[in-house]
DNA sequence: CTCCTCAATGATACAAAGTATCAATGGTAT
DNA sequence: ATACCATTGATACTTTGTATCATTGAGGAG
């Protein structure tokens, strides 16, 4: 058992969620996924391991950790969302309009971060979107 | 004639894409919608000026302002991807988790920006996404 | 301005992605 | 061990996005 793993499972089942063996394989298979996937992906990753696990569950569980702010869809050019890792609690990515290629980096921002990737990576950054994730007033609590 | 559409319809122009009656409409459409508009949202919109313009036409507008820059798709809770102007450079936002409302604010991000937002919006951060987009190494020229 | 050319369009058909429903099941509290 | 009810998975469906292709019109050449 990954230890990323198991602590994704804890804040599942500290918010009152079941510890069910459809989200043990789902969440072990999201965690070994090192690129991003789609909920379709995860799906037929899901099922190597585990066959009985149906397609909507997947859907679900994804919906339960964007809930729980686990994980974050975000569009790289095809039609489906494609499901990044919040755990750590950050994620960044530089991203070409054009083929949609990422570049990943871990780097915590700063002021002075955006030229400092332009330079390391060669990148003409056009613009930048940064979303800050979390509850709002209305929700926590 | 809007000066923000005109500044995008120039950007077209400029990487050698036709100036057509289609993409005036849409480009007119989205610039006019406040809010983030799906593709299909943005076809209802344009059809109420230009009825005559197609679904697809839509869809193949928006990829295009993608690859310009000009737009870029995000996740709203929806299935349909909701695209928002980068047109500006920057793009910020506060998303909840759980209700997916989004909260909006100007200010370029820095060093100390993640708390203050947290005090001013009494918003509860568990994460954060950043993205930066703009052309890579292979892509520029 | 007129004529050509090919980028762009829109109709159509299709595939992929996401959602609704509900009877059956199994996790967890007692 | 039992019972309750959150969760599941099968099925059917809607929505969203993509492929194709004959037709059109934007914009450059003359
Ligand atoms: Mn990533
Ligand atoms: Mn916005
Ligand atoms: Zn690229
Ligand atoms: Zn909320």
């Amino acid at each position: 058992m990954d230890s990323e793993t198991k602590k994704i499972l804890d804040v599942v089942v500290e918010n009152g969620y079941r510890l069910t063996s459809a989200r043990l394989a789902i969440i072990t298979a999201l965690v070994n996924s090192a690129e991003h996937v789609t909920a379709d992906d995860l799906a037929d990753k899901v099922r190597q391991q585990a066959p009985h696990v149906g397609r909507m569950t997947v859907y679900r569980t994804l919906d339960l950790l964007c809930e729980l702010g686990i994980v974050r869809p975000i569009y790289q050019g095809t039609g489906a969302a494609h499901y990044i890792l919040m755990a750590k609690g950050s994620h960044h990515h530089l991203i070409c309009n054009r083929c949609h290629g990422v570049i990943e980096f871990e780097e915590c921002f700063a002021a002075m971060l955006i030229e400092e990737m332009a330079k390391r990576f060669d990148f003409h950054i056009s613009s930048h979107l940064l979303e800050i994730h979390g509850l709002c007033e209305n929700c926590y609590e």
